[in-house]
DNA sequence: TATGAAACAGCATAAGT
DNA sequence: ACTTATGCTGTTTCATA
């Protein structure tokens, strides 16, 4: 699939603000509100655009102390990697999962409640597993979500 | 600011996607649509809710090669960090920046279109910096958002 | 394939209970 | 906080180029 110019710029308008009414985003773009739509379709179609979210503050929802967890596992489970992914995306506070090459296996980046929170969550997801052999916890100060798009 | 049960299942429900119309939203969650859209209202005048953003897929957009690039810098440019922090954030490819306390100062989330653009990215925007003590770059194999809320 | 117009549907808003 | 009613805007379809 190729990209032409207009499609960039809806990705990037829609990147910065997800509800902005199909009307407002062809004026921005510089296009018909019908041609809009149907591009917008197709890129949701064809997967560019995964989805539309809210971007919540952890912080002022509860979870005010963020972290990424650096996890290396047993030489033996790396068949394991990929189901231990998509189990860590499902516990409460995860935000994102990376599978990574090269020095650790996985970066987790949670938000908890508290220190003692953050700690629980290590404890009894991590270190508790038998396949994983260590962990690193690296506290996030701040997190900027950068505008590219 | 206190949040209650009907709070977090708006933030869930936005979250998972952020063009849900109130009524819909309202529906889902069990109030009166009026009483959705001031309550929906607060949260992001409050700042709970930062924005919403459509989940573009970087390789689909062009991009396909994605890196967490862990930064040390100088032990003398500690004054420089935020600055920095933001500096990073707007370069294209960037998708997040994190700042870091423990062995490294900086998680730097990006997306290149190949492995020649990761390269360069690393020298011309890190290794460049005189500020910039050592960069280490972990490749994501996958990369999976996870859904909470 | 993009555009423009016109009909339709559906939402946001604000009133009152 | 809910319900109802109103005005409006987004969305869709179709015909056209």
């Amino acid at each position: 699939m190729r990209l032409d110019e207009t499609d960039h710029r809806l990705l990037a308008a829609l990147a910065d603000d997800a509800r902005l009414p199909n009307n407002a985003l062809a004026a921005k773009v510089g296009i018909a509100p019908s041609t809009c739509l149907t591009r917008v379709r197709h890129l949701r179609e064809k997967g560019v655009i995964r989805g539309f979210h809210a971007d919540v503050d952890p912080a002022l929802a509860g979870r005010p102390l963020q972290a990424i967890i650096a996890v290396r596992m047993q030489g033996h489970a790396r068949s394991r990697l990929t189901a231990f992914l998509h189990q860590l995306a499902e516990l409460p506070g995860v935000l994102n999962v990376f599978l990574l090459g090269g020095a650790h296996d996985f970066f987790v980046h949670v938000a908890a409640p508290d220190s003692d929170g953050l700690n629980d969550f290590v404890v009894e997801n991590l270190s508790v597993n038998p396949d994983v052999a260590l962990t690193e916890t690296n506290l996030i100060f701040r997190h900027v979500r950068a505008s590219w798009y």
